[in-house]
RNA sequence: GCCCGAGUGGCGGAAUUGGUAUACGCGUUCGACUUAAAAUCGAAUGGUCUCUACCAUAUGGGUUCAAGUCCCAUCUCGGGCACCA
């Protein structure tokens, strides 16, 4: 007896997909192009977990639904394979992570191919491979001589035990992850993109993309745009977005990293002033976020409040932060509640605001909270930053000619405890010779979002060995069409939307922002509802669910169903079990004993399948095969009609709830051959194998099934009949009688249970002809 | 603290523009098939109640012929930001 065996379809679908290379992008087609994908993976030693899956199916299915629609689709798969995990590795086994990372992409590659993905196989990349990271280099070289890529001074986290700077990531309640000890804060050079540049584009453009609001509201609070004024106070500049409040600022406060302090320190006050200030730099940004008690010293000096001109004090707090505005503000405490707090601890004035000066103060000037990028990793494992430095230590730009700047083998992945990464001790690559002059190359690397924040426009042409994308490609391809992941919310969408507008403004990329639409979705939880980890032993393994005999169609198609994508779901096993069911289903209708072992339905009943009349029901109803021709064809219409709706607003789980409906349907009316190749071809975006194997059996191509209006008015209609807004009857009427209202109000008064409620003659009548809906007011 | 989002059966969820609340799936119950079980197929399944009636979409109000959907207030949960002047 024939049994569905999805482990045996799967293979021999994927191998016919491997052999022909089913989906390649044409470059040059002249119908219409879809681009898509997913946020590209980190490729973990863990392999694919079950929210990749979810991530990955969500863009499986809709490029197959576009290919099959008879788009021209580039669908292409990557890799992020610089960072930490890697490194930490190879810092404990001493496997150079380059042969680890190498492992895990051919892990994860096995793994999508197991999966059915329908990926452009030749336009895999992978950005620490030279012939990506090449161009990194190149783009960051761009933005240098644009002045948009420069070194400043800024304080890094640094442990004292081990000798080496921290990342953020690295850093525990301000204690070293590794040792444990107490993290300090050393100032040391560090490479910046100049992101707040574009701050006004990146956030004036938010509005128009067809991205969730979440998404986009977080990124405006991120960039945080405020208006207000610069307003002088003597030779202290303050920032403030209340310059209306100016009568009531009775101090002045001071970030503690103030260039202005050292002058206004006194004899008596100096050596208070320099120990608040080096405890409060020292101090980590968690320990002020947990400690919002108010603290701060009183520098000795006083500034005139230009509108009173009454000498006021200027305090010194850390309150007040040196990376946003001017570092120094007004302190108004009767407007302001931080200022309030302050003021009330360290018994200063608090002075209503009586007054609103006629004229407005100061230089209007407009902040951001946005900080510049960070981009220096004192890190082995990530793109080295192609610039040297002379003998003075000045920085120059590595040549083009000479990139990429090779990641050099090293023994030992540590980094050194000069605070430089193991990139300084590959003495001999140390050692650069530009335009004669012997130079010392840097050691830091580039943050890994740097690497990711062009691989969408390499993806066009990601073999080009001349520039980092080719003009054509980008031309025809761009921008991506459909992004779609549930991460780097705000960090990365920001930088490649940042790194979008830098190019356009190079005249490199002839459009401003790079994904038109992004679809942001929920996590997987375990079914506790906590999420997985490794520690809890409670995660699920999606090559075990395909292993244990369920198979990739039903992995993907559970996991389409679980519930809105953008929502976040609980894993359920026994809901995976129902999903396999309904494919067990869909494949008994092609294939099982009543459809016959070869051939189609069609040719078996001479028109109408099942099924009908092969076997006998022993459930004591009658067979409804001979269900008329137009009912048929309403449930056919009314089936690719939804789920094609439902795949353009990506309602994918209400998607497969209306072809379980429509095969619920046909198990009871009996299947015709269009039904079949209809089912298949609906089916075929979320289980492609399946519907791979029923269309070839149906003897029919894929192409997505058109629905007609004309099949969707059915010959009868029920009519909902209300009394003050409650269901009364229901009146089954002829279609055509929906636009006589005279003659549906006659029949919904003759209802006798209509009549119970409306005793006389209704006070009003509403009909809604849309609704299909009539309401009585009694 | 501020800014978002959500709250619907035993469970996951559906209801797209204010118009039949609970689609679909899980679970449960019953039946068919079977020596039996599994699988499969069929039926039932919000609550109260014998009466096809009343009550139910977190809670309390409101708007409307009509509210899960809109408005106001409250509670709970989730996410983001967190001294940004």
């Amino acid at each position: 007896m024939n049994r569905y065996n999805p482990l045996a379809i799967e293979s021999k679908w994927q191998k016919i997909w491997e052999d022909s290379d089913a989906f390649k992008a044409d470059d040059t087609s002249k119908k219409p192009k879809k681009f898509l994908a997913e946020m590209f993976p980190y490729p973990s030693g863990a392999g694919l977990h079950v929210g990749h899956v979810r991530n990955f199916t969500i863009v499986d299915v809709l490029a197959r639904y576009y290919s099959q629609k008879g788009y021209n689709v580039l669908r292409p798969f990557g890799y992020d394979t610089f960072g930490l995990p890697a490194e930490n590795y190879a810092i404990k086994t001493g496997v150079s992570p380059k042969v680890a990372t190498d492992t895990n992409v051919k892990n994860f590659r096995n793994q999508l191919k197991k999966l059915g993905y329908a990926i452009d196989w030749s336009r895999e990349i992978n950005t620490s491979s030279p012939e990506y990271y090449k161009w990194t280099q190149w783009c960051f070289l761009e933005l240098y001589k644009k002045g948009l890529a420069y070194q400043k001074e800024s304080y890094q986290w640094w442990c004292p035990v081990d000798q080496t700077v921290l990342a953020n990531e690295q850093v525990e309640n301000g204690h070293c992850w590794r040792c444990g000890s107490e993290v300090e804060k050393k100032k040391m050079k560090q490479w910046f993109f100049k992101i707040t540049a574009y701050a006004d584009e990146l956030l004036s453009d938010v509005d128009a993309l067809d991205w969730p609001d979440k998404i986009k509201t977080m990124q405006k609070n991120w960039i945080g745009k405020s208006v207000g004024a610069e307003i002088n106070f003597d030779n202290i500049t303050v920032f403030t977005t209340r310059p209306d409040t100016i009568y009531g600022a009775t101090f002045l406060v001071l970030a503690p990293e103030h260039p202005l302090i050292k002058d206004l320190v006194t004899d008596k006050t100096r050596k208070e002033v320099e120990e608040y200030c080096k405890n409060a730099i020292k101090k980590s940004e968690i320990e002020r976020q947990e400690n919002k008690e108010k603290t701060g010293v009183f520098t000795g000096s006083y500034a005139t409040n230009p509108a009173t001109k009454e000498k006021i004090p200027i305090w010194v707090a850390d309150y007040v932060l040196m990376g946003y505005g001017t570092g120094a503000i007004m302190a108004v405490p009767a407007g302001d509640e931080r200022d309030r707090e302050f003021a009330e601890k360290f018994n200063l004035p608090i002075v209503e605001i009586t007054k609103v000066p006629e004229t407005p103060f100061g230089t209007p000037k407009t902040t951001y909270r946005m900080r510049d990028w960070l981009i220096s990793r004192q890190r082995y494992w990530g793109c080295p930053i192609p610039i040297a430095y002379d003998s003075d230590g000045n920085p120059h730009p590595i040549p083009e000619d000479q990139l990429p700047v090779m990641i050099p083998e090293v023994e030992d992945f540590k980094p050194d405890n000069s605070g430089r990464s193991a990139l300084a001790k590959a003495t001999d690559w140390l050692k650069v010779t530009i335009d004669g002059e012997e130079m010392t190359r840097e050691t830091d690397t580039l943050d890994g979002y740097a690497c990711s924040s062009w691989y969408l426009w390499r993806y066009a042409s990601p073999h080009c060995a001349t520039a980092a994308w080719d003009e054509k490609a980008i031309n025809y391809w761009e921008p991506l069409d459909i992004y779609c992941g549930g991460d780097h919310a705000v960090a990365h969408l920001l930088y490649v939307r940042f790194w979008c507008k830098f190019f356009a403004d190079e005249g490199k990329l002839p459009f401003r922002e790079p994904i038109m639409k992004l679809l942001y979705n929920g996590y997987i939880n375990a079914p506790d509802g906590k999420k997985m980890s490794k520690s809890k032993g409670n995660v699920i393994d999606p090559l075990d669910v395909i292993n244990d005999g369920y198979g990739a169609d039903t992995l993907r198609t559970y996991e389409m169903f679980i519930g809105p994508y953008d929502q976040d779901a609980a894993w359920n096993p026994r809901s995976v079990g129902g999903v396999y069911r309904f494919l067990n289903r869909c494949w008994t209708l092609v294939f099982g004993d009543g459809a016959g072992a070869n051939g189609s339905l069609a040719a078996q009943h001479g028109g109408y399948g099942r099924v009908l009349g092969a076997e006998p029901r022993n459930d004591g109803r009658e067979d409804t095969g001979d269900v008329s021709e137009p009912s048929r064809k309403a449930l056919l219409n009314k089936t690719v009609k939804k789920v094609t709706d439902d795949i353009e607003r990506a309602a994918f789980n209400t998607a497969i709830s209306s072809l379980m409906e429509y095969v619920n349907e046909l198990y009871k009316v009996g299947a015709s051959e269009e039904d079949l190749i209809t089912l298949g071809k609906l089916l075929k975006p979320f289980a492609p194998h399946l519907a791979s194997e029923m269309l070839e059996q149906l003897n029919a191509d894929d192409t997505w099934p058109e629905y007609d209006e004309k099949y969707l008015v059915a010959d009868t209609v029920e009519i909902i009949v209300q009394v003050n807004g409650k269901l009364r009857a229901k009146l089954n009427v002829p279609a055509d009688d929906l636009k006589n209202q005279a003659k549906i109000e006659e029949l919904a008064l003759s209802d006798p249970n209509v009549q119970k409620f409306v005793p006389g003659k209704p006070k009003k009548i509403i009909y809604v002809e849309r609704a299909k809906l009539l309401n009585l007011v009694a």
